[in-house]
DNA sequence: CGAGCGCTTGATTGAGTTCAAAAATCGTGG
DNA sequence: CCACGATTTTTGAACTCAATCAAGCGCTCG
């Protein structure tokens, strides 16, 4: 059982098979079908999800309606609205399944638990939280200084993984474009005869 | 001298007058003129700048030449290129002073030391990332969401400070619109009789 | 005091949106 | 396994918001 995460965590955090006996009992594993809502907007987040198999999603909603894609989140990734975890507040976010999924549930107490435990999993998650960082930072400049085109060329480029798996309505609202807009824009490469993959 | 970096460590990171005592070496403080370009693109960022006095900013330049702004900081904030700080890769954008400045300077040394000293250092620089983070994912979800006027609008309410240092045109870089678009966003909203403080 | 920079304004263009509807694809039950 | 309804993608036409290009104004600072 949980051999993705157990492994993921002795590669990644450096966690021994001796401190992985102590938090084991914390983990909870479980398989959630397309559809599943995991978070919604305006609750705690008080899970963080590493995603085994399947793939999730997380979004806005804005007022007039429209869903905004923050991230997606395949194999081996993390998902969760940290800011409303780490800090109290309410989400400003949705989380929910795009394909059946299997996931590890982390909640406050193995957070606590695995940093008295392992000191290398705090160097980890500094790690991580710079990887997001950079990610983002990645994100805004993209969006602040490229168009629809060559927003899509670096997503494919960027998630060839994901971009086979979810609906183009879906990359379109990651992009901050309209699903239609995107089909043109991919009408127009296919045009110059681009090949994606 | 540099009272309030000392200040800001104490309160904020949980640093004792000990603690202090043995970091204190460590640390470089400096007036730098406007002008005054601290990180080029390219580079490899050695360095992470708090703001004591005046005003920077982080920004791009893309192929075309433009500038597009990451990041202002004003006076007890930080700035840097954190990814490029802690990964060691080439830093993806510049930083320079807007507003002469007096800052602190800390390096690699520093960051390494403090986390031996104070371990309350290590949970505010997680806390510190996280309330990037936070800043990053609402900014990101106002690109995808908003128009030119919500992203003024919310930029004024979230940067009171900020709104009147800076020239307008780096507003608009920020806001990733044009000098012109955000002249008529403010005429707009001056017919509309909207006042701003 | 003049040159340059920043801000404004106007006219035009253009990328992307909106609305509507057809075509393709998917998935589910019979 | 096929058929049918729903969802997704595509296409078209009109429109909109913001960008671009160009010119003028006002201020500052050298």
């Amino acid at each position: 059982m949980q051999e993705s995460f157990r492994d993921y965590m002795m590669a990644q955090a450096g966690i021994t098979a001796e401190q992985w006996e102590l938090i084991v009992s914390l983990i909870q594993e479980k398989t959630v079908p397309k559809g599943t809502i995991l978070l919604r907007q305006g609750d705690i987040c008080s899970e963080v999800y590493f995603v085994t198999t399947g793939l999730l999603r997380s979004y806005t909603v804005d007022d007039s309606g429209k869903e905004h894609i923050l991230q997606f989140s395949a194999e081996n990734w993390w998902i969760a609205d940290r800011n409303s975890f780490y800090y109290g507040e309410p989400s400003l976010f949705f989380v929910d399944v795009i394909e059946d999924a299997r996931i590890t549930i982390l909640d406050h107490d193995f957070e606590t638990r695995i940093q008295e435990i392992a000191p290398s999993y705090t160097r980890f998650n500094t790690r991580a939280l710079h990887n997001a960082i950079r990610f983002m930072q990645r994100r805004i400049n993209l969006l602040l200084s490229a168009g629809a085109e060559e927003r899509y060329l670096d997503f494919i480029s960027l998630y060839p993984n994901v971009t086979l798996r979810v609906p183009q309505w879906m990359i379109a609202s990651y992009l901050g474009i309209t699903p239609e807009s995107l089909s043109r824009v991919r009408r127009e490469l296919a045009r110059r005869n681009f090949k994606p993959h």
